[in-house]
RNA sequence: UGGGGCGUGGCCAAGCGGUAAGGCGCGGGACUUUGGAUCCCGUAUUCGGGGGUUCGAAUCCUCCCGCCCCAACCA
């Protein structure tokens, strides 16, 4: 795997298994897992816990599991466990044989829940849903003990024995552990530990329909597993206490729990409900569009997984609450890309040039560097003539202060090829517009000499006549405001209208003809884009731009005219 | 009003009693056949606030303030 360069940065839970090791806690091994439920795309903010959680592994010499959380029935399936390893394995991570499910210790689990029952810290409960809400008190009050609490061990045992033959409906019954219920930590308030389901489990199909609460489940599958540091997010916190109690009373492996801030990237949304508003509300096309916070969506944008393990290390792991600016992520593409990407010229929106002093029916090609940051990729001929597409944004007729790019009697480089200069421009009659661009080339410029000259600006251009057509999609952030979250009751409102933005009729230098699905290029000036993997076809190219160039001049323009 | 956390520059984040790392962003400059990249320089006299301990505090004590999480038979 290619590490990524950034230096590893001192972080606490670092710091805590480093101290666990030296003092040889664990027998000095490192065991950590990631535990996704299959309900699910993962998103850029389980990649922030897929690095921690391996990378942790990793840097210890110990090892990480993928372990599915599956004790859901009815919210998950295999198409999300196939999903998730996909994508873990493409950020780049390997668990080898340490695949595991919750669901393979449910029968381990009914043997411990029986013991709790047998020594008493455990009961079954005739309480309905609304009923256990009520006895549980609230967060200043505390709960009232269920009237079924003290209700002999062996009914007890009976009653989850035939619980879990199916005798009984959903909601009639639940195995809860016996602890406080005046505790002023609620999850201590006789947590349920059973829930009655009469659904299939895409594993363990209809063997079950009682399924275990994730508290008796997760610090168990820890323990059997041997997992010795269970990192998870800060919200958990509060069920450390009880993650403790169960492997106490059982007398277990007991591994060490650690919590750390979960990502929030701005101008994105990581709620999963709001995720699949989006999808099922047809407002993105799917789990996997590119202006999602998906890593199906980052990859199919063109993210690389070295630029977002990349990121993950950048952002460090803390304990505060925080709001990482998705410049980071966008400088994070960038870099990487700016080192392996090859450069290629494209126009975007083409607006006609033509060279009045050049033949007509003549070409030639002119030699263009594959990537500037690495002379190993070499060169590439490019085609060139008489008649050329360039950029619009690359003509002015009345150019602004400090414009370096092409206007009537100014001089400009065409990259790779020769100095031009305006010379006049030609109008749609009817509008006014400007419809096609004269000039000049000096002969003598072969290779964009400029001989001595000061030639300010040099544009991208491609031969009209060997120019191949594609459709490129501009993304932008998906909330036009950095905490859309804010906007809990019409969250929808602060979408980026302009979050997609579909070209069609672009003109792209030929070698890009075969492009390979996937396959990342520099668009020479504008930014990286990549063939989309679902749509793209040989005859139908599409494109998508993963990330713009940094924008000086649109900067400067900006600033100029703060309106615009 | 209960319990658990967290507060260091615009955003992340080191710092662990010896006098504020680094990254992103931003501003300026150099260089440039991508207004890209690269390279320089600048950007917290101060660590939520007040007291206290100490020769010395972001680091220890204390009080206060603010923010986040918890009342699914979700994870």
């Amino acid at each position: 795997m290619i590490q990524p360069e950034t230096p590893r940065a001192a972080n606490f839970i670092r710091q805590m298994v480093a101290e666990d090791v030296k003092n040889g806690r664990f027998g000095g091994h490192v065991v950590t897992r990631f535990p996704p439920e299959p309900n699910g795309y993962l998103h850029i903010g389980h990649a922030k816990a897929i690095c921690v959680d391996f990378g942790i592994a990793q840097e210890f010499g110990g090892r990480c599991h993928l372990r599915f959380d599956d004790t859901n029935p009815t919210k998950e399936s295999t198409e999300y466990v196939e999903s998730i390893m996909d994508t873990v394995r493409w950020l780049g991570f390997d668990w080898g044989p340490h695949l595991y499910y919750a669901s393979d210790y449910f029968e381990q689990l009914y043997r411990w829940a029986v013991e709790l029952i047998k020594a008493g810290k455990a009961y079954v409960d005739d309480l309905t849903p609304e009923q256990t809400r009520e006895y549980r008190g609230t967060l200043t009050e505390p709960g009232r003990e269920s009237p079924y609490r003290n209700r002999p061990v062996e009914e007890s045992l009976d009653l989850f024995a035939r619980m879990r033959t199916g005798e009984f409906e959903e909601g009639t019954r639940t195995l809860r552990a016996k602890i406080d219920m005046a505790s002023g930590n609620l999850n201590l308030r006789d947590p349920v530990m059973y829930r009655i389901r009469k659904a299939a489990h895409h594993r363990t199909g209809d063997a079950w329909c009682i399924y275990p609460i994730y508290d008796w489940a997760h610090g168990q599958s820890d323990s059997i597993e041997g997992v010795t540091h269970s990192i998870c997010t800060l919200e958990y916190e509060d069920h450390r206490p009880l993650y403790d109690w169960y492997l106490d009373q059982l007398g277990v492996h007991h591994s060490q729990q650690i919590e750390f801030a979960r990502l929030n990237l701005s101008h994105t949304g990581m709620s999963e409900r709001k995720l699949l508003e989006l999808v099922e509300g047809g407002l993105v096309s799917g789990w996997d569009d590119p202006r999602m916070p998906t890593l199906a969506g980052l990859r199919r944008r063109g993210y690389t997984p070295e630029s977002i393990r990349d990121f993950a290390e950048r952002i460090g792991v803390a304990k505060a609450d925080n709001l990482v600016d998705i410049a980071l992520l966008e400088h994070c593409i960038r870099e990487d890309l700016n080192r392996r990407a090859p450069r290629v010229m494209a126009v975007l929106r083409p607006l006609k040039l033509v060279i009045e002093n050049y033949p007509t029916g003549q070409g030639e090609e002119v030699e263009a560097v594959n990537n500037p940051e690495d002379p190993a990729m070499g060169t590439r001929r490019v085609p060139f003539a008489r008649e050329l597409w360039i950029e619009q944004d690359d003509f002015r007729e009345t150019p602004p202060p400090k414009y370096f790019r092409l206007s009537p009697g100014v001089e400009v480089r065409l990259r790779y090829a020769y100095i031009i200069k305006c010379t006049g421009v030609v109008k749609d009659p009817q509008t006014g517009e400007v419809t096609e661009v004269r000039c000049a080339y000096d002969p003598a410029s072969r290779g964009g000499d400029a001989r001595g000259r000061k030639v300010k600006g040099t544009i991208h251009w491609v031969s009209a006549a060997h120019a191949v057509e594609a459709e490129v999609r501009l993304y932008d952030h998906l909330f036009a405001k950095p905490k859309p979250d804010e906007e809990e009751e019409d969250w929808k409102a602060a979408l980026n209208p302009t979050s997609l933005q579909v070209l069609t009729g672009c003109k792209l230098e030929p070698s890009l003809a075969g492009a390979a699905p996937a396959s990342r290029h520099q668009f020479e000036r504008q930014g990286y884009f990549c063939v989309d993997s679902v749509v793209s076809a040989p005859a139908r190219l599409v494109f998508n731009r993963t990330v713009g160039l940094r924008d000086t001049w649109a900067k400067i323009e900006k600033t100029a005219t703060p309106s615009g």
